[in-house]
DNA sequence: GAATGCTACGATTTTTCA
DNA sequence: TGAAAAATCGTAGCATTC
């Protein structure tokens, strides 16, 4: 790699080098889908309507072709080219179907346990297999559901298991089914009866949701599992499949057009939990292949709940969409903040860190056992039912502080600094220790110390590992790092040494000198990407992104209006408040807003204002300072 | 230890709209 | 005309780099 490319991929940290020298922007995939989820939300060049159950939801058609084999297959034949408006089959769940679009522009599942089945049902119709599956696993994982999903999870698990057992015996499966590119002139799923091609396009007739009972032979489950395969045959005529997700049969050539030497360019990166399916997006050249679940979502059936409650900082969050938007964070912020206030958040996650300490210390060679299981296995609640080799020895899971084989010791004692501070890192582990840990002993997360008192240990970690050990002598403020009380000193003293060449104004350090030149150079660094707005500084840009994201993040607790900026809420309070702080003395008249005083003062007594920041503000003014100081 | 960049926040002003 | 929306500017804490 080039030193300049290097130092181009430094700068950018967006961006990475592939083999044959390319710059690829690693997160373009995911702005594009977020912008056109802000676009459906302002139902900006959607291009479809879609009915469920009465509702309508408006939606882009690229966005549903490339997540659902339903839509493609819809979208895909030329008969219907005009479509702009469908009507799904009524006894689609709108509540479900609603997750499912959700999670086509955002890539999140918001389960809930109340839809899940409506969604799994809702995504099975979609063809939707990979979402499905994840339904599956989640009810599968929610004991207290497992009785009133057992009906559809016996029948999807079953016919998973069938495919799966198929792949399993016919290696050529892949090979078999063939690209939904191949001919989509020949395919007229009669589900699809009843096409208004002028303009509303109803779902309706035989099409059966799978989450209901199935009957008669097309019904994979219904079949003994070595029929089934015997459904699928390898043919160079056609191909006959049937499925519960397929209301239909569906007849098509099994050799792809595609095809290069006799081998069909087949997508193998999806091969988990798929309910293989002629049409399927799945086997698609030009599609994009099912989004499988990440690293970071193995754990979807318990952690998408949890992500579900991500933080509730409204401005936190705002923040976060901004950095996305627009300061292309990396993917390890990323990782951060999901930790922070994601599906990651929780308590136990970190539990893989200590697991890690405590393995190395005392449990040798098996730290080198399947990573990826740990990030499955430990991350989760579930360690006890961990069958790897790599936990189910005790000496694992053992304390490498105390030596207490406790799992509660290690997730509640021994958490990574990332998770808890280190009070309440020392807190827990101290709250155990005192309540039946081995080792009566209070152990300081920040040294080796060791403590049979807890207020020794307090009086410890007051003096040696506080956070802030640089406390003002004035004000009694503390500062992690000795040059930022030094600033803060400046503050207090008042000096503003530093002075603008052009206008005067004192600041007291350099980088506000440096920002407030911007407004005499004109330069505005901080562009806003959806419109080209350009800003001097980045906060300025924050807070104007926020219009075009929609978000009105500050709402009056009163009336509930919902303002963007805080400062609109605050001056929105004064009607509930009945303040009005400016007072006009001449005339006795209080007004709400500054802007009402100031104009009152024009009209009325002819006041000539000319402020602080209308000087700043403009250049004419700037002149005229200089000229008069000259 | 100084310099620097990033960031959050408050305050102010102007513009827009009902 | 009042209220809301948006833009503008300054201040200072925090963390890192030089």
């Amino acid at each position: 790699m080039h030193r300049v490319s290097r130092k181009l991929l430094q700068d950018f940290d967006s961006m990475a080098m592939t083999a044959d020298g390319c710059i690829q922007f690693t997160r373009h995939s995911g702005d594009v889908l977020l912008n056109f989820n802000r676009l459906r939300s302002r139902n900006i060049l959607t291009d479809v309507a879609i009915q469920v159950d009465g509702q309508h939801f408006h939606a882009h058609k690229a966005i549903l072709v490339a997540c659902s084999g339903f839509f493609y297959s819809v979208f895909m034949d030329p008969k219907n080219a005009n479509l702009s408006a469908i009507d799904l089959d009524p006894k689609v769940d709108a509540k479900g179907f609603s997750i499912l679009l959700d999670f086509m522009y955002t890539s999140c599942l918001d389960l809930k346990d109340s839809l899940v089945q409506a969604t799994m049902s809702t995504a099975i119709y979609l063809q939707m297999e990979h979402v499905a599956d994840t339904c599956l696993r989640f009810i599968q994982s929610s004991s207290h559901q497992i009785e009133e999903a057992e009906i559809c999870s016996s029948h999807l698990s079953e016919d998973i298991l069938a495919l799966r057992t198929f792949e399993d015996n016919e290696p050529n499966f892949r090979n078999i089914l063939p690209s939904p590119l191949q001919d989509c002139k020949g395919y007229t799923p009669n589900v699809f009866r009843g096409i208004n091609t002028s303009g509303s396009y109803h779902v309706y007739g035989d099409s059966q949701l799978p989450s209901t009972k199935l009957e008669g032979p097309h019904q994979l489950s219904d079949v003994p599992r070595g029929e089934r395969c015997s459904q699928v045959t390898h043919s160079d005529s056609t191909t006959m499949l049937s499925h519960p997700s397929f209301p239909t049969n569906i007849t098509q050539r099994s050799i792809s057009p595609m095809e290069e030497n006799g081998c069909p360019r087949l997508s193998h990166g999806f091969s988990k939990g798929v309910i293989c399916s002629p049409q399927s997006p799945l086997r698609s050249d030009c599609q994009p292949n099912s989004p499988t679940e990440s690293n970071s979502s193995r754990n979807a059936a318990l952690s998408l709940r949890q992500s579900s409650e991500c933080s509730n900082d409204t401005k936190a969050r705002n923040w976060k969409k901004y950095k996305l938007i627009v300061m292309n964070q990396t993917p390890d912020e990323n990782d951060k903040e999901s930790r922070e206030g994601g599906a990651e958040a929780t308590p136990m996650s970190p539990t893989l860190s200590p697991c890690r300490s405590a393995a190395a210390g005392e449990a040798q060679g098996e730290e080198a056992a399947a990573g990826e299981h740990r990030e499955e296995i430990h991350t989760a609640q579930s360690v006890e039912s961990c069958s790897s080799s790599t936990c189910s020895s005790i000496s694992y899971r053992r304390c490498s502080s105390c030596g207490c084989d406790s799992p509660q010791c290690l997730d509640i004692g021994h958490l990574s600094p990332d998770s808890y501070s280190r009070e309440d890192t020392t807190k827990l582990h101290s709250e155990y220790s005192s309540s039946g840990c081995e080792s009566n002993i209070y152990f300081c997360n920040g040294c080796d110390c060791k403590f049979t008192e807890e207020d020794s240990l307090k009086e410890h970690m007051a003096q040696v590992h506080s956070d802030k050990p640089y406390k003002c002598d004035c004000c009694q403020a503390a500062f992690r790092y000795k040059g930022n009380l030094a600033s803060h000193k400046t503050v207090h003293t008042g000096a503003k040494p530093y002075h603008c060449n052009i206008c005067g104004a004192q600041f007291n350090r350099p980088a506000n000198l440096k920002t407030h030149t911007r407004i005499h150079s004109g330069e505005k660094p901080y562009k806003c990407e959806t419109c080209g707005s350009r800003f001097v500084q980045v906060a300025h840009l924050r807070a104007h992104v926020l219009i075009h994201t929609g978000e009105k993040p500050y709402p009056c607790e009163i009336c509930g209006t919902h303002f963007r900026h805080l400062q609109t809420l605050k001056s929105h309070m004064r009607i509930h408040t009945g303040e009005k702080p400016y007072h006009c003395e001449k005339c006795d008249l209080h007004f709400r807003h500054k802007s009402q005083l100031r104009l009152h003062l024009r009209q009325k007594h002819g006041a000539v204002t000319n402020t602080k920041a209308q000087y700043r503000r403009t250049p004419s003014n700037i002149l005229t300072g200089l000229v008069n100081s000259c």
